[in-house]
RNA sequence: GACUCAGUAGCUCAGCUGGUAGAGCACAUCCCUUUUAAGGAUGGGGUCCUGGGUUCGAGCCCCAGCUGGGUCACCA
């Protein structure tokens, strides 16, 4: 019987499945399809005086099809890209039996098939290097209509471009969308060329606990999750940074992590709940050291993706030619305000940013009012990469007093195309500094300041056997390769964007239908009707509902035995 | 979380002042063949996001909700 929930060409499809079938064709094959060419090789490398590429074996998706008489062309996409292939009849069919093309090519495969081709790479009359198939093999059978994009001179045409399906169908957006997946193959090279930079530095990538018992190493909300066998609250890590340094202090002097961390905060263009971070920590450095490894290596991934130091991103080109510009975070404020807030006191800067018209409150210290003046005034306007060092002791509680200057850290952040791109320190690795800045972590959080620190015995005992002098980092992957690939949302290169799940319509059991007295083969029409659930029915017109299922008898061929006007009356009458 | 825009065929989109739901692609049947966002002819395909309301009558107007986009806020 025909699934009522399915769409006219999604019937057709699966009939042509039972087609195949009938012909003896299996459309899901087990045996392995043997591949030696793919369509970026060819693309390239063919060459007609020398006629290579001969006998070759190709397998991909049916992306488009021209039909005609006895000859057709299809464009097959295969991982690298599409290429086109040329269907003649009597090349496939040798002898009498033309059912290989008339039947099986032409009626009873669709765009969005996978399948295997073999033959020869020739060039067309009008120039476009095609394989003339001698023999085509079905790989998998689609029975779900693809949409249909085309494109001509680069200009496309019909996108599917509808953000929700994109990313809730990202299998859909790779197929139909190649620029989606140049885009995953950029962010994936990136990792990997700043794991091999790391590596030639020897240093060790490792893995450290997501569960953990508390959370720690940045200022954010948690989500919290539950052990049974431990009866134990455990936290999604929000950082590594905690059990990175432990193990510096074990005696490993480079250490490193691509981790995923969560963060239990709102969503935006350029914040996932889950994201990428890249944290270093080395033994023996300071952050001034950090920055030019920071410099050198973010260098080496725009060059050994772009092939140079300058990168397109939306209007702005941004160059990551070494060295970077640097400014103390009062310099910067200098620079852009014009105003020198170097000596000034808590009272001041309440003045000066409330003359910069920044919102303020008289919860703010001191180093809170210069992170907002900065924030609003400076970090937007930083398009190329800029180095800010030197920030308020108030908002990093991990990292280590200046050498020189009072009320201030030896911590920076890169800033890029106006968005922080990573954050160092010279590490905190004094213990009795550290437990004093964690208790005022724990004064803010009894205040109610929902992201600030929790004490960590752990780390704290860990670090009291001596922890060396350190320089740690955190890159924000993501937020890296929305620069490297020019993707103005985080969702672009994340393959899988955090959703909300899509509410589905309630449906009743089958049961509840027949209780009614309602034979089984009617609901599903009733439901295709419109009464997805019992309640729905109870206070229709029974000659109307009496109508719509004859009429869909009819019109889908259900074949069923009509029920009568009076079977509807007592079917209603039934719903309690 | 706030504001704002959007949701119509498998896809991209029209739809007038409220009056029988439309196009292109895709699909089906047929014609032709080295074609290329192929062409020609004919045809099928709809819970107009959901639920209320106003109205003789709602895709359109009003209210509530769902989902998404954009901007802002928190944050990397």
């Amino acid at each position: 019987m025909i699934n009522l929930e399915l769409s006219e060409q999604e019937i057709i499809r699966r009939q042509s499945l039972e087609e195949l079938r009938k012909l003896g064709i299996n459309p899901y094959p087990a045996a392995k399809y043997e591949v030696n060419a793919t369509s970026e090789e060819i693309l390239s490398k063919f060459d007609s005086e020398k006629n290579n590429f001969r006998d070759i074996s190709i397998a991909g998706r049916i992306m488009s099809r021209r039909i005609m008489g006895s000859a057709s062309f299809v464009e097959l996409q295969d991982d690298k890209g599409k290429i086109q292939v040329y269907f003649k009849r009597d090349n496939i069919c040798s002898g009498e039996d033309k059912t290989l093309y008339n039947t099986v090519f032409k009626k009873l495969l669709d765009i969005g098939d996978i399948i295997g081709v073999k033959g020869n790479v020739f060039i067309t009359q009008v120039g476009e290097t095609s394989i003339n198939v001698t023999e085509f093999t079905v790989l998998s059978k689609s029975i779900k209509p693809l949409p249909i994009v085309k494109e001509k001179d680069g200009k496309t045409y019909d996108a599917f471009s509808d953000p929700e399906q994109r990313y809730r169908q990202r299998h859909l957006d790779l197929i139909v969308n190649p620029h989606v997946k140049e885009a995953f193959v950029k962010r994936t090279k990136l990792t990997n060329s700043m794991r091999e930079f790391l590596n030639s530095k020897d240093y060790l990538e490792v893995e450290t606990p997501i569960l953990q018992p508390l959370y720690g190493g940045a200022a954010a909300r948690p989500f919290k999750t539950f052990h049974n066998t431990l009866d134990q609250t455990l936290y999604l890590r929000i950082a590594n940074e905690l059990y990175l340094k432990r193990l510096i202090v074990g005696g490993f002097d480079g250490v490193y992590e691509f981790a995923k961390d969560f963060r239990n905060e709102g969503m935006s263009r350029f914040h996932n709940p889950e994201f990428t971070q890249m944290e270093l920590y080395v033994a023996y450095k300071d952050y001034n050291w950090m920055m030019e490894l920071v410099e050198e290596m973010v260098e080496k991934i725009a060059l050994s993706l772009h092939g140079t130091t300058e990168v397109k991103v939306g209007e702005n080109k941004i160059n990551f030619k070494r060295p970077w510009k640097r400014y103390t975070m009062f310099e910067a404020i200098k620079e852009f305000t014009g105003v020198d807030i170097s000596g000034m006191d808590e009272k001041e800067l309440f003045e000066t940013a409330k003359k910069l018209k920044i919102d303020v409150d008289d919860t703010m210290g001191k180093g809170k009012l210069i992170d907002e003046i900065f924030g609003e005034m400076c970090e937007s306007k930083l398009i190329q990469p800029t180095f800010i060092t030197d920030y308020p002791i108030e908002m990093s509680p991990l990292a280590k007093k200046h050498r020189s200057t009072d009320g201030l850290v030896e911590r920076f952040e890169a800033i890029c195309n106006g968005k922080e791109i990573c954050n160092a320190y010279s590490e905190l690795n004094d213990p009795i500094d550290q437990r004093e800045r964690f208790e005022q972590q724990l004064m803010l959080g009894k205040r109610g300041d929902e992201e600030a620190m929790v004490l960590d015995e752990d780390f704290l005992g860990a670090i009291e056997y001596g922890m060396p002098p350190t320089s740690g980092l955190g890159i924000g992957i993501d937020r890296l390769a929305m620069i490297m690939t020019n993707s103005p949302s985080i969702q672009d290169v994340l393959f899988f964007p955090q959703m909300r799940p899509e509410k589905k319509a309630q449906k009743d059991e089958v049961s509840n239908y027949t209780e009614l007295g309602i034979g089984e083969e009617w609901v599903p029409v009733i439901q295709k009707a419109g009464y997805l659930t019992v309640q729905n029915m109870k206070d229709i017109n029974p000659g109307a509902l009496h109508q719509k299922l004859c009429g869909a008898n009819k019109k889908f061929k259900l074949d069923l035995q009509n029920p009568s006007l009076d079977d509807i009356k007592a079917w209603i009458e039934n719903i309690k």
